[in-house]
DNA sequence: GTGTGATTTGACCAAATGGTCAAGATGCAA
DNA sequence: TTGCATCTTGACCATTTGGTCAAATCACAC
């Protein structure tokens, strides 16, 4: 038994796949964010991703070699959502502008993908022990490049003297905080990132904090109205 | 059967506790504290905390009635300490002292129990089910008891006008940071909270972040050494 | 020391759950 | 239509795990 194009793959998608394929390993992933960001991963249960997806366990498990490959799945997949914005931080443009639009797309993904930050979370607080090896080469190289940028515009005069690593921190804590304590947010101000206007608040306040923080003037002067 | 004083109380411990209660009492919490931060609620086992604990499970049963009997007492036990800091924010005394010394004592409890902060995560980040009653009443009142006082400081000119409540979320964001996300932290810089150095970098980044991003001067001039 | 209640434990149970498997249903190319 | 591979599922299994219980042991007041 050769078994060639059998079993659908677990984690890479080699190109080759049918559609009802694409379909359900879809409708799985979605279902299985859904679940392991709200029970984490113990807490998430086969059954209930699969009656989620519209389909029985066993089938799921025959897309899904297992929990812990739906599980690593699902953190690849929104590993890439999650990494991006930071790579869009340009050398060449002015801090102020750039670290503002560094601010303005992580909320939007918090607002946008609050469960992918739970996700994250979740694997993060408890030790990373899927993703540490990508935190560790690919996450660090990133990061150590970012850094490089911010040193040259402190160098450049351009904005205070801060440690850029803490700087980037900062960042993550505040944007991601809003997506993962989002409860509390909620309790607390009786709104949260799902409404336009408290994501619009939440950002001038936590990118003007930030800026001035770092030395640079925001909101810029020729935009304020007051 | 009456048995009035035979079964040891739950969450609430009514002063008459024997010696083997309290000490078994504490172990039990201070192995769940290990265990629940480490795996979350459905990830830990009676089981493990028993043995962290220097006992049989149905010993440790004997003292909590259920698994989340233990999770609730562990939870109320680390809440004290974690809502404590931001009581101190006193109205009469200058802001950039009082928000720095706010800070210092938010990142000093990262530092030194970074378990309770996770556990802490763990529990808003799925949804609070336990201490959300909690947190829409005492913590509501206190934060909005300390929103006046920031903005008493900003009616007197003391500081930047910004919104009180951003301004406390960046901090419990920032400073909770290093204790939740410690593993990425440690892959990205090959430190954390439990180097002193590292506390000691981190409090004057965050601080001098976010003081300087609320208008206020830090650190204060005739600190400076450069 | 004795007795009584507090403490401790191993044996045990029922439910939940991840995963297997063989059989059946379905889609599709010829 | 036919044949084959893909897809789907219910029945089933082994393990884990929260919790119970009766019996044994221990601490200590008298």
């Amino acid at each position: 038994m050769v078994e060639l194009s059998g079993q659908p793959q677990d984690i890479l998608k080699p190109a080759g796949l049918s559609r009802i394929q694409e379909k359900n390993r879809s409708l799985i992933l979605e279902a299985a964010l859904g679940e392991f960001s709200k029970k984490g991963f113990s807490g998430a249960t086969v059954e209930k991703i699969a009656a989620d997806a519209g389909m029985s366990k066993s089938n799921l498990l025959y897309y899904f070699s297992s929990k812990e490959a739906i599980y690593n799945a699902t953190l690849a997949h929104i590993l890439e959502v999650w990494l991006a914005p930071l790579k869009t931080l340009k050398p060449d443009g002015e801090p102020a502008q750039e670290l503002a639009a560094y601010i303005r797309q992580k909320i939007e993904i918090s607002a946008r993908f609050p469960e992918a930050s739970r996700l994250f979370a979740n694997e993060v607080i408890q030790g990373a022990p899927q993703i540490l090896p990508i935190l560790q080469t690919d996450l660090k190289r990133l990061v150590v490049e970012k850094c490089k940028v911010i040193e040259s515009w402190i160098a450049a005069g351009k904005m205070r003297r801060v440690d850029p690593v803490h700087l980037i921190f900062t960042i993550w804590a505040t944007t991601q905080h809003y997506a993962d304590f989002s409860v509390q947010i909620m309790a607390l101000t009786g709104r949260d990132l799902s409404d336009p206007a408290f994501q619009a608040e939440t950002e001038l306040a936590v990118t003007s904090l930030i800026l001035n923080g770092a030395g640079l003037d925001w909101p810029p002067e020729e935009d304020r109205t007051e």
